[in-house]
Parts: structure tokens; sequence; C-alpha cells
DNA sequence: CCATCACATTGACCAGGATCAATAGAGCTG
DNA sequence: CAGCTCTATTGATCCTGGTCAATGTGATGG
């Protein structure tokens, strides 16, 4: 599944073989891990990269099987989340342009990843990639800086799903979310919303419908608008105040 | 505050300054960072260790402060957490002896500390300890291992969280407790508790009133037994059927 | 030995968010 | 553009876990 290049696949950065090229051009290489490169590591990054892509809803890679690969995503969104037994799902976190999967180096995916839309990504073969991380050890410090800034959003969302209210969830949520966007697109007040209320609800420990309520209160009071593609933040001030740590 | 050594610190495990044998001695070597030593590593550890002991309740270090050291936890427990303005309480994490504090190397705290009982420490200051990781990338490694473990615990509380009921979260929590208490002392069915009912509440988003209903109901269904000190797990398949993944 | 205090348990009641159900859009397809 | 499907919204009701309050219990110290 992994080695399917999907045939239309819109927005791919890298889309053919001279990598050395691509990498130079990538637009999220200043997000990604690759930022942290020299130019001659960046050569041997493209000597392992593979550009895959993949449709809306495909899937990246599942819980539990063996991790063959490191990921860069380079264009569109994907989810990653834990399932139980019974259906119940818990969205571990959303992975934009720039966002590097497989920080962990395990031998088997700890969550299961989809794409939320169509999304590019450049893989590395995770052993090559391990190889190259004991040759280049401020690479790898640049990986535990980065599985580190993880770790801590991962607690900021322990705060929000044990000690917070929907309304609080849903504004913490979209301020982080714009926050992410602000990176990739500099875009100061919209958050584009690539996945569905029920993602949503996976991610905050709601349900659709409390998503629903707590996004049409919000817009009641003005503080957001929702757009087809996703939400504007009109009251920053508001919903700061909800969301503060 | 984190330069006291504590007068009465009791279990202390490297209480002179012959830091070179204490390590040798060291009871939570096998479990911690240290593992991953070679002899003379052992040794350039040795020299850059304080051993600080610090009394129930006291606090470790605090949320945003600036982080002077990592810790290795001898002996002891330590709760982890984030406050919210208005005074709710989020418990990221429990720390036992083995475990390892500031894996992320960041410049301030991510979250506050307190000793949970009497509790002993071997500190290494910051910058130090960040040399000793340049000059042994294989050490780097190890932190990196051990912060894609957090990751991966963390994950699984998110999921615990935000998507199960009150007592399928005292049953995994009981559980995960007992597994890492099995570790360090080879305990089968016990889990001592040194953290009160306020405290696990805040770690699994319950009031302490829940947790209690929760424990009591366990214990009169004969899953659990309530001891003065903690619980003795009685019937793992029912524990293990309220907590599986 | 009893007073005090902190923590744990238990009970009665309440409410935030879940559940169940109906309706409304929005995007596709023929 | 009608019909279908999937998602979002809204409403009515329910229930898990929170809140408030009282009681129990075990440790500490005078």
């Amino acid at each position: 599944m992994l080695d399917v290049q999907a045939p239309d696949a819109p927005l791919t950065l890298c889309p053919n073989g001279n990598a050395s090229i691509e990498c130079y051009h990538c637009k999220v290489r200043a997000l990604s891990l690759c930022s942290a490169l020299e130019p001659d590591e960046l050569d041997a990054m493209d000597k392992l990269a593979r550009h895959i892509g993949f449709e809306k809803h495909q899937t990246l890679f599942s819980q539990g099987e063996p991790a063959d690969g490191v990921f860069n995503i380079t264009a569109g969104s994907v989810r990653l989340f834990k399932l139980l037994p019974d259906g119940r799902r818990q969205i571990v976190g959303f992975a934009l342009p720039g966002d590097f999967l497989g920080l962990s180096l395990g031998e088997r995916n700890e969550f299961s990843a989809e794409a939320l839309s169509a999304t590019s990504t450049c893989q590395f073969p995770r052993m090559a990639f391990s190889a190259l991380l004991d040759a280049k050890p401020h690479l790898l410090r640049r990986l535990h800086a980065m599985a580190s800034h993880e770790l801590s959003l991962a607690q900021d969302q322990m705060v929000i799903l044990g000690r917070r209210t929907a309304e609080e969830k849903v504004a913490a949520f979209l301020l982080g979310l714009r926050k992410r966007w602000a990176r990739i697109d500099g875009s100061t007040v919209r958050a584009p919303l690539p996945m569905s209320r029920q993602d949503i609800g996976d991610f905050l420990g709601l349900t659709v419908e409390t998503v629903s309520r707590m996004m049409t209160k919000l817009a009641r009071e003005k503080a957001i608008v929702i757009t087809p593609d996703g939400v504007r933040l009109l009251d920053l001030p508001r919903l700061e105040a909800l969301a503060e740590t």
C-alpha cells in the first residue's frame, strides 16, 4: 500500500526522480527536519527519499504493523489515531505540511494514519534513515528536539482532554490549529478544517453533536465565523480566555 | 530549592561524594538511562552527578522556570502536573524509581514536579549533560528512545482520558501502575499507591469521589483488594477486559 | 488516650455532555 | 437537476460523572 504512487496526487512537491532539485525547492523544508541539513546531507537524504502521494481517506500506515519508513508531509493533512476493540477512536494528532511521522524510530507503528485530503509525502526507509542518524549526530539532536516538542503537545492535549469543558476544548483546538497554519501559510485568523466534526470530536473526547453545538455557540457569540472550508477566528481575546493555560 | 540536601532523606542510594562507587551499586541503574553507559562513561556521569533528596510534598521544580538540571529518580515517587489559571490541575505523569525527568532538554520546565513521598534523585547540570550527549551519540540515541517511549505513554493516556469510562480509567490506571512496579520490585499483583485519590483523579480526568466510588466498586466485585498502602489486583482478566486497548 | 487534621468514603442531587432522532445542506452521479 | 449519500445541525431526553454535604478512618501529637 505504501508503495502506490497515487496517479492524480495533487500538490506533489517532489514529483520526479531528481530529488536533489526537488528538495532545494521543497516548500516545507524550512518547517521540517530537513532545515537542519547541510547541503551535502540534503543530498544524502535525497538519495533515500521516495515521494509518495495518498488520496483522501487512504491509509498511510496502520497501528501495530511494522514501521517501514519515516515520513515528511509535504502537502495535505493526516489524522493519527488509535482504536479500541469496540470501535471507539481517539485521534492523537493531525499532521500538516512540514510535520514528521515516525519520530520514535520504533519497529512498529504506535498508531494508524489516514490522509484527510490528497496528501504528498517524502518517505525514507527506516533502516537507512537510522544509519544516517548514526553518521550525523546533529540530525539526531534535531529529531530528539522534534520528539520532545511532540511530547509537550501531547501533554497539553492531556490537559485539554482531562480538565477542560466542551466549549474550552473547541476554542483551544481552533486556536492551536490556527497557530499551526500560521507557520505554514502565514494566515492569521483563518483556520482551514480538513477534518470532519467527527474527527474533531475524536480528538477532543467529544461527540460530533457536541462539537457542532459548541461551534454554533461560538459563531452565535461572534467569536468565530464558520466557512465551507473551516473557520475564521474573529474574537481572539474571547477564544484565548476560554483556552488559556 | 534544588540544591538543598534534605537532612533526613531516606532511601538515598548515593549519599556520599564518592559517586563512582555509588553508581556501580545503584539499584535503579538497570532501569535507567545509565544502563546504556560504558564503564568510562559511567565515571563521566559520576563526575557530573549530585545526589539530592526531597521530602514528601517538596517541589523538585516548577512549570515555566528555567530547567537547571536533569534528574534520575533513585527512590520515592513524584507527581508531574500542569495547572490552569483557575486552579484545575492535570497530572501528566507519575515518576517512579528509574524514571528520568528532563528528557526534552528544554530551557524551561514544561510542568511542575512534587515529591509524593521522601524521594532521592541524581541530578545532572543541564549544560554539562548536553555536552556529554554531544560526545556520546549512543547516549543521545538512548535518550531519544526514552523520550519516544514517553510520547507513546502520553498517547495511551490520551486514549484513556478521551474515550474511556470512569471504571475503565481506574482499571487501566491500576494495571499500568502495577506493570511499572513489576519492573522495579518484581511485584506481580501488588500496586502501591503513593499518590492520593485526588492525584489519581487529576491524572484520569475524574473527581476524588468518582475515583473512590470506582475503587469501591472494583473491590466489591472482588477485582481488587484495597490495602492501606495501595491495592492488590485479584482478577487480572476482569481488569484487562475493562482496560484493553 | 483523646483531639485534631487530612484524606477517603458514601449518599443525595444536579448538570454537562451523550444518546437518540429528525432535518438540513453539500457534493456526486446519472 | 433529480436523486442519492454523506456530513452537519438542531432538538428532546437520558445518564454518567460532578457537586455538595455528611460521615468515617487513620495518623499525629499534646
